[in-house]
DNA sequence: CTTTTTAGTTAAGCGGGCTTAACTTTATAT
DNA sequence: ATATAAAGTTAAGCCCGCTTAACTAAAAAG
């Protein structure tokens, strides 16, 4: 018998752990290769949601496109993104992680995540079995919500 | 049958979810309440892990105890947290978060939740009850983990 | 009791992110 | 065809976080 304030303590406990632990690797990970957290959030942004132009990028950061535009450069230069006009619209550029860039975003990912296998090892059999359909449950219950939210903001 | 990279795979997903969430709330609420991402850290230090000393913040956020003077300061300035003299060793100062500091960080984090519990809506009783045996598994996982790295560290 | 170490503060200066404002270029509307 | 709007860029200037360096005060070591 689990009720649902019961269970909102634990997911938030456990949300709670995982955010502690992603956001002070994630802030590591930027210092260690000599950047800046918004600079390393966009590369982050592009390796999840894809290639953008400059308004996706001032619009999910909430900054302005100048400050887009800025930084944009700074990683343009360091050869991490690249930029590129639009085939139908030559006004808007896209802009596109580099190899390098990759390589970067997904080193920083599997470094984080090595703390997930850490957790994984710790695990018997059946606990596997029960982590993984929860989740599962989990993440296709976030899935739903989120695109139940752009819908409502489309 | 779940073999461990499986499982990995779904696990790094809803740690991705989760930090994705979490981060965008966090840093919006710090800017919405006028503070930078750094000022609200150090409150969710305070908040999570109880009052601490200037190089216990400088000491977690890996910057300077010039640095952590100077935050602490700004904080101090809004009313938000408190330095008072160690009694035992009058060099150390003791930060505490006042009560318009524990306010704003109750109401940041109870912002961030409302997802969770919006999350646990769309759940049946049955996946309730799976996810809540989960998570315990996973943060009792978690707790044992971070006790066997601290223990190596000291 | 002096010397050294530890905790913290203060000030100067650098670099970064961000904004506003002025501008260029391309697309859309009338 | 002209006016207007939209997407980016550039430059000036502000604030902030951070570091180094010089300093004060308190504790520990000798």
């Amino acid at each position: 018998m689990t009720d649902s304030a019961q269970l909102s303590r634990i997911l938030r406990k456990w949300m709670d752990t995982v955010t502690h632990r992603s956001m002070r690797g994630w802030s590591h990970h930027a210092k260690a290769t000599g950047m800046s957290v918004p600079q390393f959030s966009i590369l982050m942004q592009l390796h999840y949601r894809g290639a953008c132009d400059i308004s996706g990028i001032s619009d999910r950061f909430e900054i302005t496109s100048a400050a887009a535009s800025q930084l944009v450069d700074k990683l343009v230069q360091n050869g991490l993104i690249e930029r590129a006009e639009h085939p139908d619209d030559r006004r808007v550029k896209q802009v596109t992680l580099t190899n390098k860039g990759k390589r970067l975003v997904e080193h920083g990912i599997e470094q984080r995540y090595r703390w997930v296998d850490e957790l994984i090892s710790r695990l018997n059999a059946e606990q596997r079995t029960k982590v993984a359909e929860a989740l599962t449950i989990l993440t296709e219950a976030a899935r739903e919500a989120e695109a139940e939210a752009e819908k409502q903001t489309a």
